[in-house]
DNA sequence: CCAATAGTGTCTATCAGACAGTATGGC
DNA sequence: GCCATACTGTCTGATAGACACTATTGG
């Protein structure tokens, strides 16, 4: 006899806010685990595919329908007392988002990933590796653009860089990096005077996902 | 009414035999898609976790029990109609293993990625993934080493990478680069002539996991 | 001695890291 | 003019790629 099981999909959906890296989290308001904060998500249909099931949560249960999240699988969670109420299989999704207006759901909110000790299940755990493999990826890709917006400076990318990997970063050197990397970066012509000072020129996501050779962390 | 799915390991095993790299099959005697390779995979238990349900598979369905196999998660396949019979939900393990002695099964085999064109189910975009996995994880960690026996050459080590990448590799550098990344190779003392010519130091696994800096495809 | 493979050394181009100076706006 | 930030250029050390020679076995 095949074992049925139910299926969840977790979002671990993080923005750079200020100057914390913060991870969008729920207030459980019902035991297991009241009063802790939890991870995003919810069962997938049974005509659903993954990546739908993590898209629809996305907007109906996070409220960022619409909303340029760049969505990537990031790993199953199976072992079978992670629910105290019955075994789960959770696929975990990590979303990166631009610093998004603050929502108007009461238990929704961004905290910081530093201030997210104690979590609910094993989601501080799920949230840990998508912290992780959020880090890993600027490294290696030009996904650091989907923290920004639309159109960004060198130094908002910069920032966003340094917030996630916790370090500063020459602005000469990564200015460098990233303009000459071909395919990261599209000026667009225009300039912002958004951080004061001088005029910053403005630019969009260029088509590189990949970045060869990758900017490491140390 | 929360929607109970069959959940599956499928288990994508790789090895490098002679001059290809070689994935564990099954030759599926029964519809749908009869006559098919297929990955090796199972159901997994109620009570069981997810690796080790991939342990056990790779014991029971592929007659590895005991062998040093690199396992890792590799990702998870959810869409609605991958299976005709019905929904199954299967997470993917990818394991890296020396080549070991010929199976005993009539049903299964270690045929050569590259004549892997037609499978069953979404098994081969499975087995690319975990393909493309594989040669990635050799840029940035050492784990090329799984693929080599317990002793080993630098010269076997770097046929394997040879092998993965599909193409020659400058035999000084790649000797330069592992020798002198600290903790990626352990020397034994011993010899070998296995591969004939002059004697070669013998090698094992040292402790380190990441290349920094990694060593690229390209 | 010869064949086959292992191991080592050098040169060079590229790139990252460290660092200082100029440019351009708002006030 | 002053301040804040953006942008540019140089030097240097580390590393990868290209390449040729010596070393040690078996036959």
């Amino acid at each position: 006899m095949i074992p049925r099981i139910p299926v969840s999909v977790d979002l671990v959906v993080l923005t750079v806010r200020g100057q914390e890296l913060c991870a969008l989290v729920w207030r459980r308001d019902q035991p297991p685990y009241e009063g802790r904060w939890s991870l995003g998500g919810g069962f997938i249909q049974l005509d659903e595919d993954l990546p739908a099931a993590a898209a629809r949560l996305l907007a109906e249960r996070c409220g960022l329908a619409g909303a340029p999240v760049h969505l990537e699988q990031l790993q199953t969670y199976g072992y079978p007392d992670r629910d105290p109420r019955q075994r789960v299989v959770s696929v975990a999704y990590l979303g990166l988002a631009p610093d998004l207006p603050a929502s108007t759901e009461a238990h929704m909110s961004w905290q910081p990933v530093s201030s997210l000790t104690e979590m609910a299940f094993d989601h501080r755990r799920i949230m840990l590796d998508g912290v992780e493999r959020a880090r890993a990826k600027l490294e290696y890709t030009s996904l650091g653009a989907a923290f920004c917006p639309p159109e960004f400076t060198v130094a908002e990318l910069r920032r966003v860089y340094e917030i996630v990997w916790g370090r500063p970063l020459d602005p000469r050197n990564f200015h460098r990096k990233v303009t000459k990397t071909d395919g990261f970066l599209m000026a667009t012509g225009r300039t912002t005077t958004r951080d004061g000072g001088r005029p910053a020129m403005l630019h969009r996501r260029g088509p590189a996902v990949l970045l060869h050779p990758p900017m490491l962390r140390i």
